[in-house]
DNA sequence: CTGAAAGCGCTTACAG
DNA sequence: CTGAAAGCGCTTACAG
């Protein structure tokens, strides 16, 4: 091991105390100009860096976020969900940019990671994201809550729900896609996706298309809501056994892209045409959209505002401020799964 | 701020002293089992977490990794690259399973980042990962290295570049999918992607490339190389420049898959046919390929591995063992973009 | 503006 | 097997 200066030895070069360095590092307006840059020339010269266990312990605070991230946990181990990816890569972002450090974790659901990251200083406080099962998970909001710990968590909005949730709005989503298809000229929707209190994003985005729909005076048939996780395969399954079921049906709205993808594949497989004989619509934009074939249409989650506020409420969160939950709004980005030519 | 318990509180209603709570609490086994046991139970009931700040200010380590992600500074500041997002979520669970923390960086390659985490004690190692301009942050590394920072770099193996590089095979990722060109009858190539020491994963398919139709007795004219770096757009543009040269060729391999998903796009923009007039190959297996039109012949990284080989090495750094370069290797993902139907 | 000193909450060599 | 004590490297109230 290397042994590192410590601020004793930029003392002792520096002449001055070690609380006077310790000060001029972090720029104290209370020592003189110049001590304080005789004091940062040599420690930079030295490569020296304060000891942040040190400065933690003593500050009692770390200065960084821990990003705890959730995996559908019937979904393939090796894969992580795109949107939570780009998500991931906003958040990392949103922190460096508020001179927060970000510690990323995979959490199973099942772990006890309620205390881990606040109670043992690792991080002042934490972001919780995935679609995990919410139901499961709502006891351990409620004790991360009661022990004070900081959390803001990514999702839909539930009105008895612990803390702070920061998502976007998933029913107005769910609303603008399927008045979309419906200005298309559709009349026969399913939907894909479960739609119940497990998953209150895909829930909400369901309310959003029943809404579209009963707005428009078309019926909906209950059967034709098809339950499926966030999975391309688990999309292909569903639109299977929808086409099983026989009944006739001219649009397609799927809970997420992932499952608009296993949706196409099995239209295709059925030599069903996209979008002449059937409109599909997906939700999330991930990357992969945009290449489909056709071209999916689908509804943006802003990821890099997203990740901004998540970072934002979090850190205002620490500062001892309340943050009201926040209800993001939300973009459709036409393609051609739904037979409109994009315009741009 | 709610105030924490510390290990005297536990201590005090164990009625035992501190220092026997620390050892039970670390599993010590000069502690008596009962002991521990009744000091674990106390500190459970109470949500008590060792400070994690005290313990590595006093154990001089951090447990904890540091993984900083250089961008291509010309791409999207919103985009990552998504195989490096894969290796991200990869390198996240390899180190979560051998007990360390991540912190996740995005840096610039400009930053003054190469003494940043080891010599503040956030971090024991430090993982580096991203197509930076390799010459540009050479001088960096070998900064590292004198500092004795612990640290692996994810990328192409350079004689005498600073420190230990993982990386996969890229020659032979570059041979094998020309190869497999070749054998589909294609004749006349042309390559896009920066052949030179500024990006040596890229140099690397290229020389593999050449070396495949050199053994086939292919003649491969310099013309037919375009620059380009890891973007679609960029591979647009390359490949429209290419087209605008006139010279005929009816096999693209492209160094990696955001770049041939551009290139693909700027040949269906001139009519041109993939795969009957020209096959496109890419390189990495980002999830996007799959879903392309046609589903992208590729090379695929195999990402898991490499991020657990990456976390494995660098803990074997720090433990003071020396540490060999690793190529690893690498597979053809055979799709439909070359003329073969996929067996799968 | 500067210095001496206390203390953040642990771990571990030392003594028993 | 257990305890008293030193010390990791800082920050900051206190005194000047």
């Amino acid at each position: 091991m290397r042994d590192k200066a410590t601020s004793f030895d930029i003392a002792h070069l520096a002449g001055v105390s070690q609380s006077t360095v310790s000060r001029a590092l972090r720029n104290s307006p209370l020592v003189n100009k110049e001590t304080r840059e005789k004091v940062q020339a040599i420690a930079a010269e030295l490569n020296y860096k304060v000891d942040k266990n040190a400065s933690n312990l003593r500050r009692q605070q770390s200065g960084t976020l821990a990003l705890l991230l959730f995996e559908d946990p019937t979904s393939d181990d090796s894969l992580i969900n795109p949107f939570f990816l780009s998500m991931l890569g906003s958040i990392t972002k949103a922190s460096a940019k508020a001179g927060y450090d970000l510690l990323v974790s995979f959490q199973n659901l099942n772990d006890d990671w309620h205390a881990e990251y606040e109670d043992s200083n690792k991080a002042d406080g934490i972001i919780l994201l995935g679609y995990g099962d919410y139901v499961d998970y709502r006891d351990k909001l409620a004790k991360l809550e009661e022990q004070q710990t900081h959390f803001v968590r990514w999702g839909a909005h539930d009105v008895d729900h612990p803390g702070v949730s920061i998502g976007s709005n998933n029913i107005q989503g769910g609303f603008d896609i399927t008045q979309h298809m419906i200005n298309q000229g559709r009349t026969t929707f399913a939907f894909i996706g479960g739609a119940d209190k497990h998953c209150p994003e895909f829930m909400d985005r369901y309310i959003g298309f029943s809404q579209a729909l009963q707005e428009a005076g078309l019926v909906h048939n209950p059967v034709m809501q098809i339950e499926a996780i966030s999975t391309e395969d688990s999309g292909y399954q569903a639109t299977c056994s929808l086409l099983a079921a026989g009944l006739p049906f001219d649009a397609l709205v799927c809970a997420s892209d992932l499952i608009a993808m296993g949706a196409m594949r099995a239209l295709r497989d059925n030599n069903i045409s996209i979008p002449q004989q059937v409109a599909v619509a997906g939700y999330d934009n991930i990357p992969i959209s945009s290449f489909a074939n056709p071209a999916l249409t689908t509804v943006q989650q802003n990821t890099k505002l997203a990740g901004e506020i998540l970072v934002e409420s979090l850190i205002q969160l620490i500062n001892g401020s309340r943050v009201e939950q926040y209800l993001m709004p939300v973009d459709l980005v036409i393609r051609h799964s739904c037979g409109h030519v994009a315009q741009s």
